[in-house]
Order: structure tokens, then sequence, then C-alpha cells
DNA sequence: GCCCGGTGTT
């Protein structure tokens, strides 16, 4: 929950205001997202004597939603029943959605049944309130229900069917016939959501070629989709449309475009967008914080955490996974700590699983994993499956066999369907030559049918995105790739590289570990970067998992040898390699 | 005047 503001200043008392003067203001803070002080302005003006109106009704009811604040809401519904405003629509569907945002379907439902006629607002609200259940399938059924009791879906209806499934979303937004924005939009957002950045980088070129213009949503969608493939000349270009439509003061757009230039490895872009921003919220300085702490810039955080202090800015659960974030990458155990224990004292806000997976990281990267495991024993709630994942991941750092045992049980029984923990589990046993175990962990992923991840590097040269698997033959320049790292190799040799192939965790001979090794899809990218743009030029790449440790140890020297710097997003976090050394100073 | 958008962990 976001720190209180102060309460509203109490109007002027010489004139008896109007209530159009009431709920204008009631609408400006709601507007604004100052949700506390929109009920409080509610309370204060029936202590006043006025009598709110249905226009009243729907924007408290908004604030209701937002907050969300179920039992407030409750009371405003039986308010609403004595005045006689439940047969206005407009209050009947603001019910809808207030109930349905604060989790209660069946207060939602009591409403839309009692209703005399519906509208198709009132169904949108009621099938985007069951996809924010995670009730996708009632969605879709409530989908075909309003058709066939003669209701025309509008675009918003689409954003319900986009977010419940995307077989189906993509099935009608074909049928649709007439597609406005916020079809688009849908779409755009659903694809970018879910790691298809490509495809909405796609649709949204097919929007503009179709002649509909973009407004800021889009542009979020859009940057969302160059985030996270790291196009990075793409969202230079999205920038300049965006300075064009006249949208570059929007808070949303800012604060997109600050995430969209650190995921893509510019981190000094990213601080002039938050530099030059005329108006920023928390979001926007969050944004900024997360991009100090994903490229390892701890001091910057902290520093920057502290001017939000100072500015009044407000601070909520995300800012402070950030901060922690920051903490965690620089293995600043101390502050990281001290940083979580004022979270609840100083600023209210409980920590969740999130947050003590974090410090969990924190004190487990430090190697502190007794610390880190009675921290979980003594967490309020019950700790979940990426909590557990925090720990066994450092079980895997510090080779700690047999709590990583242990604490494998949990994870796989937690959540069996997530590779990670196999994953880990099967190199914990094979980094202590256990290869037995490794291979029977793996066999129990198959027989669950459990997909590995497989790695995947990517480099952005000239507007294309060249993608990279281990071994990979299929670059129509592999012969020139290979070429390259042959060379590098010997100057690297000179230089006092050996190949570290305790990071090929596989049985097989050392020979083939080592012809694996240079052909893992960081060395491809890398090596593909250096042939393709000009010299002196830095090398952004990004890999899709954690970077190997023999690809770190190789990409300090590769850096050094060729004079550039080599910036490579893994899973995690940045690394920047300059003159052989990484940034995150082999913490990681 | 109601329904759709931004930041983070693993």
């Amino acid at each position: 929950m976001p720190k209180m503001r102060p309460p509203p200043p109490p109007p002027p008392r010489t004139v008896q205001l109007s209530i159009f003067s009431w709920n204008s203001r009631l609408a400006r803070y709601v507007k604004a997202g100052q949700y506390e002080n929109a009920m409080r302005l509610f309370q204060q003006m029936k202590q006043e004597g006025m009598s709110p109106d249905k226009f009243t009704f729907v924007r408290v009811l908004n604030a209701c939603a937002n907050l969300p604040a179920l039992e407030e809401g409750r009371s405003i519904h039986m308010q609403i029943i004595q005045s006689g405003c439940d047969s206005d629509i407009y209050v009947c569907n603001s019910l809808i959605d207030m109930y349905a945002k604060c989790g209660s379907l069946e207060d939602a439902w009591r409403v839309f049944n009692t209703m005399p006629s519906h509208d198709v607002v009132t169904w949108n609200s009621l099938i985007l309130g069951h996809v924010r259940c995670g009730q996708g399938l009632k969605a879709l059924a409530l989908f075909q229900q309003m058709q066939q009791e003669g209701m025309e879906p509008d675009p918003v209806t689409f954003v319900g069917v986009v977010n419940a499934c995307a077989n189906e979303a993509w099935r009608v937004f074909n049928s649709m016939p007439k597609r406005d924005v916020v079809a688009w939009n849908a779409m755009i957002l659903g694809y970018a959501k879910c790691g298809q950045g490509q495809k909405a980088l796609q649709l949204s070129r097919q929007m503009q070629h179709e002649g509909v213009h973009p407004v800021p949503v889009t542009f979020v969608g859009m940057l969302n989709a160059c985030a996270s493939v790291a196009a990075l000349e793409e969202g230079r270009h999205i920038h300049e449309a965006i300075i064009q439509s006249g949208y570059e003061s929007d808070v949303f757009v800012g604060s997109s475009l600050i995430d969209m230039y650190a995921k893509c490895g510019s981190i000094e872009d990213a601080w002039r967008v938050f530099n030059r921003m005329p108006r920023r919220n928390m979001v926007a300085w969050t944004a900024m914080l997360g991009a100090y702490a994903m490229h390892g810039h701890a001091n910057e955080a902290l520093a920057h955490f502290k001017q939000m202090c100072e500015q009044g800015v407000e601070i909520d659960d995300i800012t402070f996974l950030s901060l922690l974030s920051a903490c965690r990458h620089a293995g600043l155990v101390d502050e990281g700590l001290c940083y979580f224990e004022s979270m609840n004292s100083d600023y209210g806000i409980s920590p969740t699983n999130e947050h003590y997976a974090c410090v969990v990281d924190l004190l487990g990267r430090a190697g502190r994993l007794h610390d880190a495991e009675v921290l979980i024993k003594t967490m309020p709630c019950e700790p979940n499956a990426t909590v557990w994942m925090a720990l066994l991941g450092a079980c895997r750092i510090h080779g700690n066999l047999e709590m990583g045992e242990c604490i494998a049980r949990r994870v796989l029984e937690l959540d069996p369907g997530n590779s990670a923990g196999y994953v880990l589990l099967s190199n914990i046993y094979a980094a202590a030559g256990n290869w037995d175990l490794s291979a029977t962990v793996q066999k129990l992923r198959l027989e669950r049918d459990v997909r590995r991840q497989q790695g995947r590097t990517w480099i952005e040269v000239n507007n294309e995105v060249h993608t990279f698997v281990v071994d990979d033959q299929e670059h129509p320049q592999i012969n020139d790739i290979h070429a390259e790292l042959e060379r590098l190799s010997v100057q690297m040799k000179d230089a006092g590289y050996v190949p570290d192939i305790t990071f090929m965790l596989h049985d097989v001979e050392e020979e083939e570990k080592l012809f694996h090794l240079c052909h893992h899809s960081e060395k491809l990218a890398i090596a593909y970067g250096l042939i393709s743009t000009p010299p002196g030029t830095p090398i952004r790449i990004f890999k899709n998992l954690r970077v190997c440790g023999d690809c770190h140890s190789a990409t300090k020297f590769i850096a050094k040898l060729v004079g550039r710097a080599i910036i490579i997003r893994d899973a995690n976090r940045f690394h920047h390699f300059e003159n052989g050394l990484c940034s995150c100073k082999d913490y990681w």
C-alpha cells in the first residue's frame, strides 16, 4: 500500500458548495489516482450535509475499486440503494467493477442479476473481473453469452478476451469488422506481456499501416516489446515517433521509455529521459531505481532512493523490491537487511514472498545460507516456490549438496512444472561429480514432461535481430563467426585465458566439453557483433538465461583484446565488460 | 460520469 498523503485542504466554508463543485473535486482526485483523498472528500461532503448524486457514487466507487476497499464499497452500495441511485446503469456498472476489482465476484454477479438491463460496459466489467480473478474460461463463456443475448462486443470486451486466452484473441481479432486503437492496444500489450516482443512490434507496424494512430498506451506496449527483445534501435525510432506525436511528457510513456532504455542496455538514455521528464511520479522514480539496480550501480541506486525520500516521492512495495535488488546485485548485505527491516517499521509496507526471495538471494549469494534458511523459517506467511528457489540457487553457487537436496525437494513439490528446480538440482549433483543422480533428476523432469528452456543469445544489428543457440549452424555468416572465434581464442590463450570446463555440467569427455564451450551462444553472438559492427563501438548482447561462467570470464579477455565495451544482459542483470573487467565484479 | 495502459522478484 502506498504511504498516506496529507488530508486534502477543506473547501471554503463561506459559500455553500454546489454538488457540481464537490463532484468535480472528487473527479480530480480520482483522475490523479489519489483514491484515499477521494474517499476522505466523500466522507466530508456527507458530514457537511451534501447528498451524493449518481455522479458522486460513480467516482467514489471508482476510488474503492482501485484501492481496493471492499468494506467501504459495500457501505457505499447500501447508501446507493437508500438514495435510489441503484437504477442508474453507470452506477451499477461501477458497482460491478468495484466488486470485481475487490475480488468479490459473487457480489458483482448479485448486482448484475438485479439490474433491469445490461449494456456492453456491464458485460465488459464482468468479463474483465473474471479475467483478473484467473477465471479465463468463465470469461470466454461470458463473451459467448453476451453475443447470444444480442450484445455487440466492443474493443474493451476484446481486451478481456486477449487476456483470457491468446488463441481465442487472435481468432476474434481477425474477425472484428472495425478494429479501433483499443483493440490494437490489447493485442500489442498482450503479445508484449507474454514475451512475444517481435510479434507485438509487427502488429504495431501493421496498425499504423492500416491508418490507426497510436495513443500513449500503444507506445507503452511497443516500448515493452522493445524492452523484452532488447531492440534498442527500434526503441529509439519509437522514441522519435513519441516526440512527433507530442506524447513525450506523458508519465506512463516516460516510465516505459526509462525501462526500455535500461533493459536495452543504455542506462545513459534512461537517465536522460528521467532527467527531462516534466512531471515524475513514483513509477518513473522506481523505474529509474530499477535501472540502476539491474546495471549493478548500487551506489547510485541508494542515492536515488535517498533523494526519493527527501523529495517526498511515494514509496511502495515495488520501490523496495528494486532497492533490495540493487543491494542483491552488489552484495550489499548489511544495507539490504537494514532496508528490509525499515520496510515495515518506517514505511508500513509488509514484505511479500518476492521481497523475501530477494533477501534470501542476498544472504545466499554472500554465503550466509544458514541465515537465509532462518529468515525463511521466520516468515509470517507460507514461503512459496520462488523463495525456496532463491535458496536453492545459493546452494548451487556454494556447492551445498546437502541443503540443496533438501530445498529442491520442496521446490519440486511446490512447483513441479517449473524446469528451473530440476536444472538447479541436477547441476548441484553434476558439480559434485555425481552424474548418476544428476541424470536421475533430468529423467524425472522428462517423465513429468517439463521442458527445459534452451539457452539463446541475440544481438540487434542494423535493426535486425540475430539469434544464436549452442553449436548454431544456421546463421548465414557462421563460417566467418567461427573464424573470428578461432582468431580470438589464440590471442586469448596468449593473454592467459584458460577455458573453465566446470561450467559444462554434462558427463562428457573433456575434448567434447571444450568444443561446446567455444560454441556457446554467447560467444557466437559476440563474434558476430565483432565482425558486423564498426570497431570501437559497444556491443550489446542479450541472453534468456544466466550467462555461463566460462563465457563471463572469456568476455573479459575479449573486451580487452578488441578494445571494445561488451554489454551482456542475462536473465537477471547487466554485465558491462571493459578493459578486462566486468561491472558485476564477478559477483553475480 | 462506468469497462482497457506503466515500475519489480524467480
